[in-house]
DNA sequence: CTGTGGTGAATGATA
DNA sequence: TTCACCACAG
């Protein structure tokens, strides 16, 4: 059974067939390090070690997923025991179960970045800040930061140095932000994506029997990507792997590219401080890519000054050199890696699917998209917006949200006034004061409104709403995830209301809809005696931002970020926007440290490529709706000029564009602003009296002309009227605001 | 309360 | 350029 073995080189057997005790990993690009690890697991079980005391740790979903495959092809069915899968699902996993050991309920709710950047601003906003000076984004990264450290609000408080820094930086009341947006997180049961971490780690360092019952669960530990571990994480393998210290990390320094959101390479030197017993493995014989490419890659990370000590070397053929290509614009960059696309493909007689072309920036893919429909070459774009992301899904979910914790504050705010209901801001504007200052959860003062002081009318709605959240919720414990799902979509009218809307982002919306419920449909239809309620549905969907749904098996280009590429391989690769200012980006040159991160992001970029890189820059570009000029990114001229093949004509020697095409259109102002608007209120137009007024009546109105009215409905001088305008069409006007003559 | 239009900011990556 | 937010009219 074990002759899977036969299939590594020694330098991989090595760490392989190492079974109790600590130990390193240092792989270089493409030698084998997935490889490695699912051996290893598998390794292990067939040494006897029990599967369900196996824990895996990675970063993306499909890392984890592409690993519990390949371990499955090896082992078997044994491989579906193992806890394997990203930091955030593992111990999300967990804190369901222990949640209430740490004074949260089972039932947490896991809000995301938007969800975490609406509420500080409302808690900015409600603080009376200054919102230039407390941007929800650098709030969001300095709490990340904190919390990433284990910084607690009391330790913050305490502390003079970072509460200095918040000073310097224009925010002095940061620490009481923090203190707000922590409580309100609990108070709404909710955890953002830095807590599942963080509370994790609090919850092993506070709970010893806790602590005992996973260390002994947990008597094999690995981590993959160790380079890209924070402190929090590291704190949290400590502590699991203390009791049998087998611990396995995997990693290559080279590749460190998420100091940005914390991660600390200080992991990899602490490991041997920790356990000075570890035994070190170094992958460096290359599989992946030509020599050219090594070789390229090798002599660009020699720049660094901070790495560990590892030669990569490979034996494949030396092959094509890296092409360059100067192109004059950005738009003109697009055309000419859209040709050579369709060149190489021809040439080679490669797939679609061979490219790939990374950026730095997501807002760069759009001249891609443009030259490659044009060529009509299929590609696909992984990450961006997320389809979890999408305002209709976010809607949808929203409502699960509720249903399952109805304190989740965030998503309450989101669907209480959708679709429509006659909720409005001034209304929510003090059911949020009245929550605050009586320290109850929102949903509570909704759910009573009558006894918090709103009118009967809009108590009435309120009512409305709870009944309905209510009657769903009741449903949960009866129905599986799609039931549920299916009448909340129908019931609340947002199936309706997306299914009215007939232009084309419209129509777009009521598809990604019924792709969620399709979704959710296949979630409660799979074999197996996992459970399928709705909240098992949703502790899956929080974490889930991969592009997942993703069609891997169709013929497309790949385009993505250089970051979203890392652990992907293809055999030609397209690196752009190579300018000074974009890739390295103008934000990284302050520091050293924060260059040489660009400079691993470009090692990185460079060895996805197994044939072939090509690399390209644009003379001047159109950043921010202006035409901007860059310079060649530096990391061409780090490049061994040996290595590389300039194409020195632009796409101008294209015969298929036309000269002239890509001049910047003349700068005329728009014609827009200095139209004035026409007046929207007619002089001396007086409303008749409306209180009168019935369907089919006829009517004129300053603005929209003549019309029918069709329909009235409300009371209490909130009346609406539905009039069919000629020319203008149906619109609904409330009377107390309308000007109309009643004509006849 | 709700839809519109005008204004100003965004473009650094992830679970 | 595009998107999100805020006035403001209706």
């Amino acid at each position: 059974m074990s002759n899977f073995l036969e299939e590594l080189n020694e330098a991989q057997l090595k760490p392989v067939t190492h079974i109790e005790g600590p130990m390193m990993v240092l792989a270089g690009a493409g030698s084998g390090k997935t490889r490695v690890l699912t051996y290893r697991i598998a390794h292990l079980i067939d040494s006897g070690v029990d599967s369900f005391n196996i824990l895996a740790l990675t970063f993306t979903n499909k890392a984890s997923r592409e690993m519990r495959e390949r371990i499955e092809k090896l082992i078997g069915s044994d491989a579906k025991n193992l806890w394997m899968g990203t930091f955030h699902s593992v111990f999300a996993k967990i804190l369901r179960y222990e949640a209430p050991e740490i004074g949260y309920p089972n039932n947490f709710t896991i809000y995301d970045t938007d969800d975490t950047k609406s509420l500080l601003k409302s808690i900015v906003k409600e603080m009376g800040l200054n919102k230039d000076h407390y941007k929800p984004n650098v709030l969001y990264s300095r709490i990340s930061g904190l919390k990433n450290n284990q910084v607690s609000v009391r330790e913050y408080l305490d502390d003079e140095t970072y509460r200095l820094e918040d000073r310097n930086a224009n925010r002095p009341r940061f620490g009481d932000v923090y203190r707000e947006y922590v409580g309100r997180c609990f108070k709404a049961g909710a955890m953002d994506f830095d807590d599942i971490l963080l509370k994790t780690s609090e919850l092993l360092a506070s709970k010893p029997e806790v602590l005992s019952k996973y260390q002994n669960k947990f008597r094999f530990i690995m981590v993959d990507e160790y380079q890209d571990t924070n402190h929090v994480q590291y704190m949290i393998i400590k502590k699991l792997a203390a009791l049998h210290r087998n611990v396995c990390v995997v990693g290559d320094d080279a590749q460190s590219i998420y100091s940005f959101r914390g991660a600390n390479i200080k992991n990899i030197l602490n490991f041997e401080k920790d356990y000075k017993e570890y035994s070190l493995y170094k992958l460096e014989q290359n599989y992946r890519s030509s020599g050219v490419i090594v070789q390229a890659s090798g002599g660009i990370i020699k720049n660094n000054r901070e790495q560990l000590k590892k030669e990569v070397w490979t034996d494949n053929e030396h092959g094509e050199k890296i092409k360059v290509f100067k192109a004059s614009s950005d738009g003109d960059e697009g055309r000419v890696v859209a040709s050579a696309i369709f060149e190489t493909k021809m040439n080679e007689k490669a797939k679609h699917s061979d490219f790939a072309i990374l950026y730095r920036t997501n807002s760069q893919s759009r001249s891609f998209e443009e030259s490659l429909r044009k060529l009509n070459i299929p590609y696909r774009i992984i990450g961006g917006l997320s389809f979890y992301q999408r305002k209709e899904i976010k809607d949808l979910l929203a409502y699960c949200r509720v249903i399952i914790n109805p304190k989740d504050e965030e998503a309450l705010k989101r669907i209480i006034n959708y679709p429509t209901r006659g909720i409005g801001k001034t209304t929510m504007d003090k059911a949020l004061l009245v929550s605050k200052e009586a320290n109850i959860a929102l949903w509570q003062v909704i759910a009573h409104a009558r006894d918090y002081g709103f009118s009967n009318l809009v108590a009435n709605k309120m009512d409305g709403f709870v009944t309905m959240i209510k009657s769903f919720a009741a449903m949960v414990s009866e129905k599986d995830a799609y039931s549920v799902a299916l009448e909340i979509a129908k019931a609340s009218g947002i199936m309706k209301t997306l299914f009215e809307d007939k232009s084309v982002e419209g129509v777009a919306r009521y598809d990604n809809m019924q792709e969620l419920l399709a979704g959710i449909k296949e979630f409660v239809e799979k074999e197996g005696d996992e459970e399928k309620s709705l909240p098992a549905f949703m502790q899956d969907v929080a974490l889930l931002t991969d592009a997942d749904s993703q069609d891997d098996e169709e013929d497309k280009v790949t385009m993505m970020t250089v970051h979203g590429a890392k652990g992907l391989e293809f055999p030609f690769v397209h690196i752009v926007g190579l300018e000074e200012n974009l890739f390295p980006s103008q934000l990284a040159l302050q520091s050293r440290a924060e260059l040489e991160e660009e400079r691993r992001l470009f090692y990185v970029a460079l060895t996805r490529a197994e044939k072939k890189a090509t690399l390209s820059y644009a003379q001047q570009r159109f950043r921010w709706g202006q035409l901007t000029y860059s310079e060649p990114s530096r990391f061409i001229d780090e490049l061994d000029s040996s290595l590389l093949d300039y194409e020195l004509a632009d796409s101008v020697s294209n015969p298929s564009v036309g000269s002239g095409f890509n001049l910047p259109k003349p700068n005329l102002k728009p014609l827009s602003r200095m139209v004035s608007k026409p007046a929207s209120a007619l002089a001396g137009f007086k409303s008749d009296d409306l209180s009168k007024l019935q369907n089919g009546v006829k009517v004129e109105h300053a603005r929209f002309g003549k019309g029918m009215v069709e329909n009235i409905d409300g009371a209490g001088g909130n009346e609406k009227a539905i009039i069919n305008f000629d020319g203008y069409g149906r619109k609904q006007i409330l009377l107390k605001f309308a000007n109309l003559r009643i004509l006849n």
